[in-house]
RNA sequence: GACCCGGUAGCUCAGCAGGAUAGAGCAACGCCCUUCUAAGGCGUCGGUCGGGGGUUCGAAUCCCUUCCGGGUCGCCA
């Protein structure tokens, strides 16, 4: 709503202000970083320097104009400071307008800015016969939360998992499984088992290059469809699968299509020719590429021996996507080391002629590091996700045996807790960044952490449960106060911090936003009591801690969290 | 070597289409449960925004340069 009629001052100031001095002009209408200066601000230096008239003038003429703007009867008081002009609302005004609005609307915060608006999300996309490791819970929950930020903003989202099911490792797995995999050890833990020699594979080919050549030609050959590696092949896949949806329940993520590359081996052959009927295909020390100019590297089609790569399996993937959704935007969710893939992607779509290679986005992640350094799977150093979730969720049971022992359902909502702290430990941060792996921090509940939203949804139901319903009868003097007066505010952001969320590709914003809204809500809580006498009173705080709440826990849900009862 | 990220309080990070005294959390220290969940609240301490130039009325924010850390650079994905 803030920005709402932020913009619309904008409009409309610039629109009298250029007809009064016939020049053109920019005005800019942002907050005060110091809500004790007003509630917005227009700094007018740009304009002082279009009219090329004096400071004081300038400042005058721009109040006077303020007067004929139509958001005119909500402001309170304006006056000038040192060259900004400082807005502030009239709390009474503004609280009545945004708790009437709220009540009015459906789906609080939501926007129909993608409406008819078709957006397909690769994300999670773990590479079968690997552990789920914390490396691909980032791009999960990213992924999810972007996913559910979008549907927000009126998107229909496609969730696609793009699983890593093909590719030369596919060659190792089967060389290491064939010769020195033990059947009896791999049917107890299958995944467990590949991992291993999989990583044995790799210490093994670093004395020995000719394994590598083995586990290719052992890969060309399960391309072109050799039975007895496709059985293997298949056992691995659903095995590892069977693996991931333990986690994905956990996580409370769902996706609606698992076609991986292994879908698009058969799809491979028409971009091969497409590439080289429009004459883009080049033959380069024996293998085929596409040349990209001097600023980018090539972009490797396929293999001396013939067989195809990563490039061409994505591209094959975004065709499909093209044809079969008709998307808008594609969205890939994976880590900053494959920036330069996607640069690739996108330029040889562009050179193919394809005006959508615009609508491909990196969703670039950072990397985890351990010691500083990235996670390897072939070193096989990595940890397992399901091991930090069950951290997270002891350590959360610990926590309720200790402060509500009486608590029913103690395991779920340990469970819930301890998943959801893990999940905005990572979200709160811009996705770009890298960060160290530190199981601690992740499972700490103390501070800006999952739990403390949660706490704080928690804490408001326990008061919203000792009354039977709320009225329409409110108090607005009440927000006179500046610590109720800044929840109102900011309950007034949640649509433009959405927005935000979208256009930034970043959950990053939501919680963050989450977090200052409990804050100042718990600041309150501190500070008043809301079960009061006066019923009128009662209402009007009953009615703060319900939008509160709700936009807790919506936003929770932008971010893929659990919302819950009681902890 | 080339290219791409990042460097803000002891630690983890916000802020970056330039704007008013640089903000949180953690850690440290001191308070607050006879009030609706103290996983909370209040306060104190803590920063030459890596260094150096430049553009500007104004720079953490833009430009150049330099140092440090990480990533990537044809037959892995």
């Amino acid at each position: 709503m803030l920005n709402i009629m932020k913009s619309r001052i904008e409009k409309e100031l610039v629109e009298k202000l250029m007809e009064q001095f016939n020049q053109e002009l920019t005005v800019v209408v942002e907050e005060p970083k110091n809500s004790e200066l007003g509630d917005l601000s227009i700094p007018i230096f740009s304009v002082v320097k279009a009219l090329r008239k004096p400071l004081p003038l300038v400042v005058e003429a721009v109040k006077e104009t303020l007067k004929q703007v139509s958001d005119y009867e909500y402001f309170d008081k304006v006056e000038s400071v040192s060259g900004f002009i400082n807005i502030s609302l009239n709390k009474m005004k503004y609280a009545k307008l945004i708790v009437e609005h709220y009540n009015n609307t459906e789906d609080y915060g939501s926007s129909t800015i993608g409406k008819d608006k078709t957006i397909c999300i690769d994300y999670s996309s773990p590479n079968i016969a690997k552990p789920f490791s914390v490396g691909h819970l980032r791009s999960t929950i990213i992924g999810n939360s972007i996913g559910n930020i979008m549907e927000k903003c009126g998107y229909k989202v496609v969730r696609i998992n793009h699983l890593g099911d093909f590719g030369t490792q596919f060659g190792k797995n089967i060389y290491a499984y064939l010769n020195w995999g033990d059947k009896e050890l791999i049917a107890k833990d299958p995944v467990g088992e590949l991992v291993k020699l999989y990583v044995e594979f790799n210490e093994l080919a670093k004395t020995d290059p000719s394994l590598d050549d083995a586990a290719r030609k052992i890969f060309k050959e399960l391309e072109q469809g050799n039975e007895e590696y496709i059985k293997i092949w298949k056992f691995i896949r659903e095995e590892s699968l069977k693996e991931y949806m333990k986690v994905y329940k956990l996580l409370n993520v769902s996706f609606d299509s698992y076609d991986g590359e292994a879908f698009y081996n058969d799809k491979m052959q028409a971009i091969v020719d497409e590439l080289t009927d429009k004459k883009l295909l080049v033959k380069d020390q024996g293998a085929m590429i596409v040349d990209l100019g001097e600023n980018i590297p090539p972009a490797l089609i396929q293999k001396t021996d013939g067989s195809t790569l990563y490039m061409t399996r994505d591209l094959a993937a975004l065709f499909y996507r093209k044809n079969t959704y008709d998307f808008d935007e594609v969205l890939y969710c994976v880590g900053n080391e494959q920036k330069l893939h996607f640069t690739q992607l996108q330029k040889v779509v562009e050179r193919m002629g394809y005006a959508y290679y615009k609508d491909i986005h990196h969703i670039n992640f950072g990397l985890i590091l351990q010691d500083g350094k990235k996670m390897s799977t072939r070193k096989g150093k990595i940890v397992k996700l399901q091991n930090v979730l069950e951290e997270a969720s002891r350590i959360s049971l610990e926590y309720i045996n200790e402060k509500s022992p009486e608590l029913e359902e103690k395991e779920e909502t340990a469970e819930k807790i301890g998943v959801s702290a893990v999940i905005f430990n990572d979200l709160k941060n811009f996705r770009s960044n890298d960060f160290e792996f530190n199981l601690e921090e992740m499972v700490n509940f103390v501070g800006q952490t999952g739990p403390y939203l949660q706490y704080t949804s928690v804490r408001i139901n326990s008061i919203l449960n000792t009354v039977e319903d709320i009225t329409m009868e409110m108090d607005y003097d009440l927000f006179k106060e500046d610590h109720v007066f800044d929840i109102l505010k900011t309950i007034s952001q949640y649509q433009e911090i959405v927005l935000k969320a979208r256009v930034e590709y970043a959950p990053s914003v939501v919680a963050k936003y989450l977090l200052s809204l409990a804050s100042l809500f718990n600041s309150f809580y501190a500070k008043e009591k809301v079960i009061v006498d006066d019923l009128v009173e009662r209402n009007t705080k009953l009615q703060i801690l319900k939008m509160v709440k709700n936009i807790l826990n919506d936003g929770m849900g932008l971010l893929g969290m659990q919302v819950i009862e009681k902890m």
